[in-house]
DNA sequence: TACAACTTACCTAGTGAAAGGTAGGCAAGT
DNA sequence: ACTTGCCTACCTTTCACTAGGTAAGTTGTA
């Protein structure tokens, strides 16, 4: 068995350890610059490697963005999960949880808001990966909202498809003006806002 | 008097026709690639003109961006109000409107939608512009609910400053969708569902 | 357990292709 | 006589990516 000093560290460790630190910086400077604007040297001094060391874990800045989409995407999905399941019946709650977290994390936020915009145009590498994630997001959304209209927890005489569209329009938007005046903007109430507007009486 | 032929024209008109031709292909490759992908060349290409041909009407790319944005916000704001006192005391339509004709003019509103993402990082040349754009809109959102609930047409019983935040949200949020499929999304009709959630009873 | 053969992680140095902007000129318009 | 609109040619920097090497870690075999 290998020590485990940081010098002298297995193989895998330290593979590990460099993909994850280079896809936290990779988080850090797309959500920052966008992919474009991005600088593969400038994600590889954060991870304490060269350029050439950091496409030696991920062969092309495409592929790296795809990586940091695929992970966060991952994960984003299991909390997601999480929560619905946490909170039981509650599904306004669960909404609501969704945007308090959010709101903790300013940095994945930008992530996707800033890459979602750059990827409007077809050609961009993650336009097919942002199409999907939102035909999958809104699916997902008339799920719980059915449920929940059929609990008597939100208004039942409003389509669910529609209502999942008017939500993912309210998170995305509330983000912006978060990002561009975090101290101003208060996401979490004005979100509270809306799902208030959604009540069944 | 200049004669009005293709070659031979007077100066102002000459300049006045460049500048208009390079704004408009302007417009076309920030909405496409945002400000940083978009290529002076193409600008340049698009309109008729080598790349130092533009220079010479805007003295660098980021002068050529403000400009864009500032006439077109002007071209905006003007709309807005013509709309509202068409509509005279009828708000939600009006807002409707707005929509409605934002529904035709795809090109401009992915013009803002992406740069606005693109912008939330404080270094970006547009980004102060997109702060003060969107207090701006919002204190006059503010105006004009305010407005329709004391007429009795907005229900009455929430904040205007959180329903102009709500407002915003939705335009914002609804494009983006709208944006990645154009085809599936109806925008306007989404928009509608969620006026009437604002209906006074 | 020892050591040779290999694989892996990462580096230095370099390449080539953009891409924004400059210098200076020329011809048309004033 | 001058100014303006636009061009050709050029410069500089940036940036993704490649070539090839080195040292550390790993594996197979006696």
């Amino acid at each position: 068995m290998g020590n485990s000093t940081p010098y002298r560290r297995t193989q895998t460790e330290r593979t590990r350890a460099s993909r994850e630190k280079i896809l936290q910086a990779a988080i850090e400077f797309f959500s920052k610059n966008g992919f474009r604007g991005a600088k593969l040297a400038d994600i590889a001094q954060a991870a304490g490697l060269t350029e050439p060391g950091l496409l030696h874990h991920f062969p092309s800045k495409t592929h790296l963005l795809m990586q940091v989409l695929d992970e966060r995407d991952r994960i984003d999905k299991q909390r997601v999960q999480m929560i619905l399941q946490q909170e039981g019946n509650h599904v306004l709650e669960a909404f609501q949880d969704i945007v308090n977290h959010n709101a903790t994390v300013p940095g994945l936020v930008q992530l996707f808001t800033v890459l979602v915009a750059e990827s409007l145009v077809a050609e961009h590498p993650a336009h097919a990966f942002f199409v999907q994630r939102y035909q999958r997001t809104r699916a997902s959304l008339v799920e719980s909202i059915r449920k929940a209209q059929q609990a008597g927890e939100i208004r039942a005489d409003l389509k669910a498809e529609d209502l999942a569209i008017l939500m993912t329009a309210i998170m995305d938007g509330l983000q912006v003006q978060w990002l561009l005046e975090p101290e101003t903007m208060d996401m979490r109430q004005a979100f509270g806002v809306f799902l208030n507007l959604l009540k069944a009486k």
